[in-house]
DNA sequence: CAGCATCCCTATAGATACTG
DNA sequence: CAGTATCTATAGGGATGCTG
């Protein structure tokens, strides 16, 4: 996993029957990744400043750091233009393209049971 | 969306366009809410110290609240037995069975993509 | 046994100002 | 334009002790 991503583990034993699942969710559960990969499936090509409108709410330190760990994680790629006024676009690698269709499920099944949301406890806190 | 789970949140933008994959992330990704739904999936029900047993490395106010979480968002149940040391057991629902499917594909994806991990800018922090 | 309350510390993320 | 650097507040989460 991420040296200490924290946002999201899963214990030693369940690292160990369930890495994969430790792993994709490790990758895919930073506080705005999924807006960004969202942005991406749709877009193709965004450059920061664009990705930095659309995710409205986001700081910039924030955008730069998911972005980092995406890259790294390489579901998405960097790509500089040696340009005067610079220019940087990302998009997706085939790897992160390659989440689309759980994505889409994860979405859809989202969709499915968005509206049938009564809470069973929710006057708690 | 929950109150404020604040781990993983999508912004307004994304989440008219995209509110099944907001809501889907939001209540899957508490700190150790996979964790124990992959035991569920497992092992159909378990105690609260089970659980607790289980995962070890959580703490008691942790396993509780992410029980809770979990609880309210309707993806586990809770059976209270009438007993004089109290018992309680957590099972899936329903709809958090339904996940099943979709996490098992995540788990495939990670485990696919597991190996071929070679961080681009590792280097970094 | 199952769970709640409290104290408290640390990491995380927001704001702001600065640079190549 | 595309980031970095720093400073700080906040809240997430650990430890501990208590209760029905």
């Amino acid at each position: 996993m991420r040296k200490e991503s924290s946002t999201n583990t899963l214990n030693k034993e369940n690292l160990e029957s369930n890495c994969g699942m430790a792993y994709a969710i490790g990758i895919l559960s930073g506080r705005w990744k999924l807006s960004i990969i969202g942005y991406l499936l749709a877009h193709e090509k965004l450059r920061y400043g664009e990705l930095k409108r659309k995710i409205e709410g986001i700081s910039e330190r924030m955008l730069i750091s998911q972005l980092k760990e995406l890259q790294s994680d390489r579901l998405i790629e960097r790509i500089v233009y040696p340009e005067v006024p610079p220019r940087v676009e990302y998009k997706l690698t085939e790897k992160g393209r390659s989440l689309d269709h759980i994505l889409t499920e994860l979405s859809r099944w989202g969709k499915r049971h968005y509206t049938e949301n009564t809470p069973a406890n929710a006057e708690q806190r």
